[in-house]
RNA sequence: GCCCCGAUAGCUCAGUGGAUAGAGCGACCGCCUCCUAAGCGGUAGGCCGCGCGUUCGAGUCGCGCUCGGGGCGCCA
C-alpha cells in the first residue's frame, strides 16, 4: 500500500479506536485532499454530535493517538476540527522508489477474483459502425482492459447483431451477386453499401422481397443447411470488416470474442415457455408478454417486455433473458457489464427486473448496464443514419491521422528526427491521429451525451490523447540523449523541489484510480488522473533539468523518477488502448 | 402521463458531504543561446438552472419546479 490516502486512512482509523473504543472501528476517517496541506481528515466534525464534545477536542484527541510519524510531519488540527497531514518528503521518495521497483506500480490484485463478462461494440452485422458505436467500443475495451488488469477473470463479449428480419434480404442479395463477387467485396471495406444495395432491392422488387422474407423463416427454422451456409459466409465476410476495424482502433476484440445474437436462438422458446409456466408471461395482444413489477405505460397500465412476437418471431428482449440464463448457468459470472447506449436504459432495466423475477439473476450477481451518452447531431438531436449526417468511422478516423500529419510537417524538429533520418511519419500519425479521436471518448463522463464535432474529437491541446503521448515522449528522448536504458533505473529517487515532491506523490495514486475505475466502469476517472500526472510532470521538465542536473545523485533521481512516471503513463494509457509512439 | 440522463467560467468539461468551486480551449500578457514550444508561467472570466428541505457543513443528498436530450407493444 503506497497511496498516502490510504496509508493514512488505516493510521486514523487505528487512532479513532485507540481513542473512543472499537465502536468506531468500522468509521471512515474521511482522508482527503486538500488546499491548506497534502490530506486531511475529516473525521471529527461528524462524530462531534455523537460523542457530545467539540470537533477541535475530538480531533486532538485523534492527534494524540496518531501514529503517522513515519509518513507525514506533526498532524495539525485547523479550522473547525480539520486535521491537517504534510506528508514527509522521504517518505514520498521511499514510495516513488518503490514504486518503480513494483511491477504492478502500486496496483493491487483483487482479493476475490469474479468472472466478468464486460459486452461491448455489438455493432450490427454487414452495417458500417458510426461514431457511436466507436464510443461504446473504445470506452468497453478500456473497461475490459482494467478488469483484466486488477485480476478479475475477464470475458470479453461482442454481442454482435447477426440475426433477424434483415438477414433473410442480406442473404438473398449475396446470392444474386456471388460470394466471389465485387459486391460481396464490400461486406469487408464498405458494409453499408452492401446493406443499402440489399435495402434498395426488397423496396422495389417484390419477389426479392418476398424471397428475403421465406429467407428468414428458413434462417431462424435453423434447419436448412443451405441458408445456413449462406449465412456463414455472410458472417465470415463481416467479420474481416471487424478484424480490420478493431486492428486499426486497437480494440483487443477477436473473433473468439463474438458471440452474436444467433447463439442463443435454441434457448428461445425455453425462455417464452418457463415465463409462462411460472406465470409471469402470458399472451397480450397475440404477443406473449412479461409485465414487470413497477412499469408502468402512458396510460397508467403495466408495460409489456415483449417475448415472443404476435408472428411466432423473437425479438431482442427474449434473446437478452436468454443471454442473463445462458451467463449465469453456463459461463457462472459474478458481473456482467453491459456497455451499451443510454437509450437502452429502460430496456436493460426491465429485462433485468424479468429476469430476477424469474430467478435468473440472482441477488449476488452484479448485472449492469454501464450507459453510453448519445452522440448528438449539431441540432441537438440523436445522429441517425437517414439524415445523411452520418459520420461513416473510416472517414472520421482518416481525418483524425490527417490532421496529425499536418502537424507532424507543420514542425520543424530535428532533436525527434533520428540522426539516419528513417522517421515513420505515417505511424506516428496514425497513433496520434487514433489517439485522439479515442482519448476524447474516454475523458468525458461515458453516460453523458455529446454533440458530434471534429474540433473536439481531434482535439490536440489540454487534456488530450496527444498531451499524453507527447509527455511520453520527451520522457523517452531525454532517454534516448543519455543512451540509457529505463529498465536500469531503480533509484534511489529523492524530493526536493516542489515540482519532483508533486509529482512523485501524484504518482502514488495510479493503484487507487485504476481500483476505482475498475469497480465503477469509468474510464474518464482514469484519463483525469494521467492528465495530472502528464501536467505535473511538464511543471517538473521545466523547472528540473535532468540530464544536467548539479550533481549525479540528483541526475540519478530525476531519471529514475522520469522512469516511473513513463511506466505509469504507459501502463495508464496501455489500460485506455492509446497507442503511443516513441517520437512526435 | 411515467421513467432515465443532463443543466458548473464565453465554449467543452472535471469535481469521492468539508475550509477560498477547478482544468482545457478561446481572449489578453510573458517565455525557445537550455533534456522536443503538440510545451510552460501569469491575468481576466462563476446567484454551480430555480425554490424548499436534511446536515455542524450542500455544486454534491432528498423533494418540487423550469429548460434541454432520450426512452416508453410486437426494429435491434
Amino acid at each position: 500500500m503506497s497511496d498516502p490516502q490510504q496509508v493514512l486512512s488505516a493510521r486514523v482509523q487505528h487512532a479513532l479506536v485507540a481513542a473512543f473504543g472499537a465502536d468506531y472501528a468500522g468509521a471512515d476517517p474521511l482522508i482527503r485532499s486538500s488546499q491548506h496541506a497534502d490530506l486531511q481528515s475529516n473525521v471529527s466534525l461528524g462524530l462531534a454530535k455523537k460523542l457530545g464534545r467539540a470537533p477541535r477536542d475530538i480531533a486532538n484527541e485523534i492527534v494524540a493517538h496518531l501514529d503517522v510519524a513515519d509518513v507525514s510531519e506533526a498532524p495539525e488540527v485547523s479550522g473547525p476540527g480539520f486535521i491537517n497531514f504534510t506528508l514527509n518528503g522521504g517518505w514520498i521518495a521511499g514510495q516513488a522508489t518503490g514504486l518503480l521497483g513494483d511491477p504492478r506500480l502500486g496496483v493491487p490484485r483483487t482479493e476475490h477474483p469474479r468472472t466478468v463478462i464486460v459486452e461491448y461494440s455489438s455493432p450490427n452485422i454487414a452495417k458500417e459502425m458510426h461514431v457511436g458505436h466507436l464510443r461504446t467500443t473504445i470506452v468497453g475495451d478500456a473497461i475490459a482492459r482494467v478488469t483484466d488488469f486488477v485480476g478479475d477473470h475477464l470475458i470479453r463479449d461482442n454481442h454482435v447483431g447477426d440475426w433477424g428480419t434483415p438477414f433473410g434480404m442480406l442473404i438473398e442479395h449475396l446470392v444474386d451477386v456471388g460470394d466471389d463477387s465485387p459486391e460481396a467485396g464490400l461486406l469487408r471495406t464498405d458494409p453499408n453499401a452492401f446493406y443499402q444495395a440489399a435495402r434498395v432491392k426488397f423496396d422495389s422488387d417484390p419477389v426479392f422481397a418476398d424471397r428475403a422474407r421465406e429467407r428468414v423463416v428458413k434462417l431462424q427454422s435453423g434447419n436448412d443447411p443451405a441458408t445456413m451456409e449462406l449465412w456463414d459466409e455472410l458472417v465470415e465476410l463481416s467479420k474481416a470488416y471487424l478484424r480490420d476495424t478493431y486492428a486499426r482502433l486497437r480494440v483487443t476484440l477477436a473473433d473468439d470474442d463474438i458471440r452474436g445474437e444467433s447463439f442463443y436462438n435454441d434457448l428461445l422458446p425455453g425462455v417464452a415457455e418457463d415465463l409462462e409456466a411460472k406465470g409471469l408471461a402470458w399472451l397480450s395482444d397475440g404477443a406473449l408478454c412479461a409485465f414487470p413489477e413497477g412499469f408502468t405505460n402512458r396510460d397508467g397500465s403495466p408495460l409489456p417486455v415483449i417475448i415472443r412476437k404476435s408472428d411466432g418471431g423473437y425479438n431482442y428482449s427474449s434473446t437478452d433473458l436468454a443471454t442473463i440464463r445462458y451467463r449465469v448457468d453456463k459461463v457462472n459470472v459474478d458481473r456482467a457489464v453491459y456497455v451499451v447506449g443510454s437509450d437502452q436504459a429502460l430496456h436493460f432495466r426491465m429485462v433485468f427486473a424479468v429476469a430476477r423475477e424469474a430467478g435468473w439473476l440472482p441477488a449476488g450477481k452484479q448485472f449492469e448496464h454501464a450507459q453510453i451518452g448519445m452522440v448528438q447531431g449539431k441540432d441537438g438531436h440523436r445522429l441517425r443514419t437517414r439524415a445523411g449526417d452520418l459520420v461513416k468511422l473510416s472517414d472520421l478516423l482518416a481525418e483524425g491521422v490527417e490532421r496529425a500529419r499536418t502537424l507532424l510537417d507543420e514542425a520543424e524538429r530535428d532533436t525527434a528526427a533520428p540522426k539516419d533520418g528513417g522517421l515513420d511519419l505515417d505511424a506516428i500519425a496514425e497513433d496520434v491521429g487514433i489517439g485522439a479521436i479515442k482519448y476524447a471518448d474516454l475523458s468525458t463522463t461515458r453516460d453523458s451525451a455529446y454533440i458530434f464535432d471534429w474540433d473536439r474529437m481531434i482535439s490536440f491541446k489540454g487534456n488530450t490523447g496527444p498531451y499524453l503521448q507527447y509527455a511520453t515522449t520527451r520522457i523517452r528522448s531525454i532517454f534516448r540523449r543519455a543512451a540509457i536504458d529505463q529498465a536500469d533505473l531503480n533509484g534511489p529517487i529523492l524530493v526536493t523541489a516542489p515540482a519532483e515532491r508533486e509529482l512523485a506523490l501524484k504518482l502514488l495514486g495510479f493503484g487507487t484510480v485504476v481500483t476505482q475505475v475498475a469497480a465503477t466502469a469509468e474510464p474518464h476517472q482514469l484519463c483525469s488522473y494521467l492528465f495530472e500526472v502528464a501536467s505535473l510532470f511538464t511543471t517538473f521538465y521545466e523547472q528540473c533539468p535532468v540530464l544536467k542536473a548539479d550533481d549525479e545523485a540528483t541526475r540519478q533521481s530525476r531519471l529514475s523518477l522520469c522512469a516511473a512516471v513513463l511506466r505509469v503513463l504507459t501502463t495508464g494509457l496501455g489500460l485506455l488502448g492509446v497507442p503511443l509512439p516513441e517520437r512526435m
